[in-house]
RNA sequence: GUGAGCGUAGCUCAGUCGGUAGAGCUCCGGAUUGUGAUUCCGGCGGUCGUGGGUUCGAGCCCCAUCGUUCACCCCA
């Protein structure tokens, strides 16, 4: 029989156990964290309603989604009435339309599930990736002060995560808009365009942007273009460095003058909420190419790894559901790429090697004592520990081999000798270090290395 | 969706002028019957992406096709 070519479709992550219980780590600190800020969980299904999912014909993002069709319906030559989601927003405003009257306002939750988005395949881009997303949702209004207070999660996430320092990047989206109408430039779409181009600052440099703005697709003077760039280009290091250049903007438009008063507030609660300044500033080219962000945008890069671009961002919006309900329900939220973040930290050699979830493995040393060690594996199950016994008879050098390789940092080794003494080997592999300890003191013994080993991994 | 490059072992690649297919790593076994990650020895593993053409002869040249990677677009 001829053989199927095992393999998976280009743009997905799929990975071996122990980079797996690192990615979950991952995941775990990015969920206490959200939850430790007070959010809620919600789940929803992979899958939408076609017409629900796509309310906008966006033609990106229609492009990127896929279809779901069962069997039958796709006998009959059905359109397909499914469709997998493509980020969690969307779903996001169906689910707090659809239970509007049974939430509470400011309702806030946590959503970290994957997404699928047919992307053609690219270093770093996923077809299927997790997103973990915050959001906080009002009824009517929301305050800005929320809009600080996403930062001070972000600033926690990415701290207890260690992988080096980084940089919360902040702009808001009235100041631009404003100062471009400052600038003649009223018309929405128009400012779209140049929002785009000008976050594209960071990438392509000054000089590209500059040709950009006054070729011929945008045909702004160069007179234009320069003010553009000279307010794009502030950068902020400090809180007192932040708000003064603030103030050194001076009055414009309605519009300019709000983004401008938002920004403060908002730079002034970070401040309380106890960021240290080392991680935010001011970047006032950051746009997101997102049509939905009205005021406050977000972008975190890390310091010493520019190239990896964006590795969480997220903005103020108007009004979340539009397209399901009447209701006025504004929001603020960000997003955490997990799925290329993990990837990205990995390509850049910034994780150490993960230990397995396996904690000890009790070897076998000789068949006839088997019962001994199961009932050792499950005193030491009982007391919390995640433990492995050696089913198979093979020789010992194999079963250290194959701890090894596990990631298992703890053998015990028991045969006739220990036995006859009353103790267990125990055996650090990383230590590359081994003792007895009487069977009575096992348990004490190996929750302290534990600890210990949890606390200083030896990299 | 637009443009460019690359397809040889599980992985990374070599393969001269067109002359019957190679290395390293990995994996498995042994050296070592109570000790892994080092070392040494042995073994497993390829329809050279696929189809056609040129040729006495094609991994190599030509055409097509599929796959894949990169850039743009867009995005986490």
């Amino acid at each position: 029989m001829a053989l199927t070519t095992a393999r998976t479709m280009p743009g997905v992550m799929e990975l071996l156990p122990l980079d797996q219980i690192a990615f979950q780590d991952m995941l775990d600190t990015i969920r206490r964290t959200y939850e430790r800020f007070g959010f809620l969980p919600v789940e929803t299904p992979v899958m939408e309603f076609t017409d629900v999912l796509l309310t906008k014909t966006g033609g990106e993002t229609e492009r990127q989604v896929y279809f779901v069709q069962s069997t039958g319906s796709l006998k009959q030559g059905d359109e397909p009435d499914l469709a997998l989601r493509f980020d969690l927003t969307v779903p996001l405003a169906r689910y707090v339309a659809e239970h509007e009257r049974s939430l509470s306002f400011p309702f806030r939750r946590y959503q970290m599930q994957r997404v699928y988005r047919g992307e053609s395949a690219q270093r770093g881009r996923f077809r299927e990736f997790y997103q973990a997303d915050i959001d906080v949702i009002g009824k009517d209004a929301l305050s800005i002060r929320y809009d600080a207070e996403l930062p001070a999660v972000i600033y926690s996430v990415f701290r207890d995560l260690k992988i080096g320092p980084f940089t919360i990047q902040l702009n808001n989206r009235k100041i631009m808009r404003g100062f471009f109408e400052g600038l003649g430039i009223t018309d929405g779409e128009q400012q779209t365009l140049v929002l785009r181009e000008v976050d594209k600052l960071d990438k392509r440099g000054a000089a590209h942007v500059r040709e950009t703005l006054t070729g011929e697709s945008f045909g702004l003077s160069a007179a234009v273009a320069q003010k553009i760039l000279d307010l794009v280009q502030i950068r902020s290091h400090g809180y007192d460095d932040a708000l003064a250049k603030l103030i050194a903007l001076g009055q414009g438009t309605d519009t300019f003058n709000q983004g401008i008063a938002e920004m403060r507030e908002v730079l002034t609660l970070i401040h309380a909420f106890g960021v240290p300044e080392t991680h935010y500033m001011l970047n006032l080219s950051i746009a997101r190419g997102l049509d939905y962000y009205t005021g406050t945008v977000y972008e975190t890069t890390l310091n010493d790894h520019p190239q990896i671009g964006s590795i969480c961002s997220g903005g103020r919006y108007e009004n979340l559901a539009t397209h399901y309900t009447k209701s006025h329900l504004p929001g603020v939220g960000i997003s955490i790429g997990a799925t290329r973040l993990f990837w990205q930290l990995r390509e850049a050699k910034l994780l150490g090697s993960a230990q397995s979830t396996v904690q000890v493995l009790v070897t076998q040393m000789e068949e006839a004592s088997l019962p001994i060690y199961l009932e050792l594996a499950m005193q030491l199950r009982n007391a919390g520990i995640n433990t492995e016994a050696v089913m198979e008879a093979s020789k010992l050098g194999k079963q250290f081999k194959y701890a090894d390789r596990a990631g298992i940092r703890f053998v015990l080794v028991l045969g006739s000798d220990e036995i006859a003494k009353g103790v267990v080997t125990v055996k650090d592999l990383r230590k590359e270090d081994q003792y007895e300890v009487l069977r009575g003191d096992l348990i004490k013994t190996l929750r302290v290395e534990l600890e210990q080993a949890s606390v200083m991994p030896l990299s």
